[in-house]
DNA sequence: TGCAAAATAGAACGATCGTTCTATTTTTTC
DNA sequence: GAAAAAATAGAACGATCGTTCTATTTTGCA
C-alpha cells in the first residue's frame, strides 16, 4: 500500500482540514471505481483512511455529499487525462483521434480499477437524485465535447459533408461500452483490438481522409 | 442454446413450494432488474411477495442461491424471447437480423426495466463467485450464438467471405450497450433510430446483400 | 380421515449501515 | 504563548441486513 501524498490541487494555505478531505477523497475514489459509489461505505473508507469513522463523516455532512465529491473528482481525473491533452492536436479529424485514444486508453486502464461513469450509470439509473444529476452531466458534457470534435472535422473537411454527427458519437460510444465490458467482464483478450478496429471502420464509413489516420501522436 | 432445464417451469405435479417458489423468483427478477442483484434483499422481497422473510429464505437457503435463481430465470426469459423466435428465420442473414432485432426489441423494453446482463457485470466484473460465473456462462452463451449466426451468414454467401465474425459481434454487442446506456441513463431520445441506423452501418460494411435487409420479419 | 412431511411465520442473533452526540486533540489566529 | 477554532475520536442510536432457531399451519399421501 502507498502512503498518503500530498496531492493537494489547492496549494496556497492547504489548511490540514482540505489535505486530508482530499486524501479521504482520493481513497474513496479508489473503492468507488471498484465496488461502486453504493457499494462505497463510510466504515470501510475509514479503515482505509485509517481514521474514525466519524472523523471521516465530517468532513462531507452525508453519504450522498461523499459520493458527489467521488463523481467531482473522478470527472477531474477524467478531463485532465482525456480531453486536455488531446485539445493540443490540431483541430478536426487529428483532434477526434487524439480524444478517441485517450479515451481508450483510459478505459483500458480501468480494466482493473473500473469506470465511475459506466457503473454509476448502472446503479443510479432509476435512483433520482443529485448523484445521478452529478454523473449525468458529466457524461453529458464529455458526450458533447466528442460531438464538437466529429462537428469540426467536419467542417475542415476531414470527414464527409452530409455525415450524421451524433450518429457518430453513437457509435464510438458503443465501442467504448464494449471494450469495458467484454474486457472487465467477460475478460475476453481480442477486445482492445476490436475496439481499434471498430474505431477505423467508422472512420472509413464516414469518410475520413486516410492521410490523417496515420497523423504522428501530438501528446 | 442450453440443455432444458424443467426445474421451476415445470407445471405437473407443481406442488405447493414449486409454484410459490417460481412466484418468488418472478417478484426477485422484477426487484433484481430494478435494483440489481446486490440491492435485491429479502427483506425488501418478502413484502413485494407478501410473506415471512424466514419464508422466502426457506425456498433458497441463501442469498447467493436467491440470486443465482434470478440469473437462470433470467437467462430463460431471454432465451425465449431472442434466441428461439428468431430461429424459425433463414439461416444466415435473415436469421442474424432476427436475433438483432429481437434483441434491440427486448432492450428497448429493458429501457424502463432494467437489464440484469449489464447491471449485473457492472456489479460483479470484480467479485468473483458462483453469480458472476453464471452470469458471465449466460452471456458468452448469448454473444456465441450471434457469432454462430455471423459465420453461417457467411458460409451461406450473404456477407463477405473474408470478415472478421468476432470483431462483428463486437460492434453489434457495442450498439446494443450504447442503447441501453443512453437511452436509460441518459435518457437521450434518439437512441433507438441510432442503434437501427449503425446495424446498417455494420452491415453494409461487412458486406451485407441489400435484399437481405429488408426480408419479411419471421416471428 | 389421519399423519407425516413440507411450507410458512415469528422472534431473535450478530453485524454493519449512516448518522448524531459529546469529548478530546490538534491546528490556526491574535 | 494563550485563546479560539477546527479536526478528530469514540460511543451510541435506530434501522436493516442475512441467517438461525423454534413453533405453527398447510399440504400431500396412505
Amino acid at each position: 500500500m502507498s502512503n498518503p501524498k500530498p496531492v493537494d490541487s489547492d496549494q496556497r494555505a492547504a489548511h490540514k482540514g482540505q489535505q486530508t478531505k482530499a486524501a479521504i477523497v482520493e481513497a474513496a475514489l479508489g473503492l468507488a471505481t471498484q465496488i461502486g459509489l453504493e457499494g462505497l461505505s463510510i466504515g470501510a473508507l475509514a479503515e482505509v483512511a485509517r481514521m474514525s469513522k466519524s472523523g471521516v463523516f465530517a468532513h462531507f455532512g452525508s453519504r450522498e455529499e461523499l459520493q458527489l465529491s467521488v463523481v467531482r473528482a473522478y470527472h477531474e481525473r477524467f478531463e485532465a487525462e482525456v480531453f486536455y491533452p488531446a485539445i493540443d492536436a490540431p483541430r478536426g479529424l487529428p483532434r477526434l483521434v487524439a480524444l478517441f485514444n485517450n479515451w481508450t486508453k483510459r478505459t483500458t486502464t480501468e480494466i482493473d480499477s473500473g469506470c465511475l461513469y459506466i457503473s454509476g450509470a448502472a446503479e443510479f439509473d432509476d435512483r433520482p437524485g443529485p448523484v445521478r444529476d452529478a454523473l449525468a452531466s458529466s457524461v453529458n458534457t464529455w458526450l458533447a465535447a466528442m460531438l464538437r470534435a466529429v462537428l469540426q472535422a467536419k467542417e475542415e473537411g476531414h470527414l464527409d459533408a452530409d455525415i450524421d454527427a451524433p450518429q457518430m458519437v453513437f457509435e464510438i460510444h458503443g465501442l467504448i461500452l464494449a471494450l469495458h465490458y467484454e474486457a472487465r467482464f467477460l475478460k475476453t483478450s481480442q477486445s482492445l483490438t476490436h475496439t481499434a478496429k471498430g474505431f477505423e471502420n467508422i472512420l472509413k464509413r464516414y469518410g475520413a481522409i486516410e492521410a490523417s489516420l496515420t497523423h504522428p501522436s501530438i501528446n
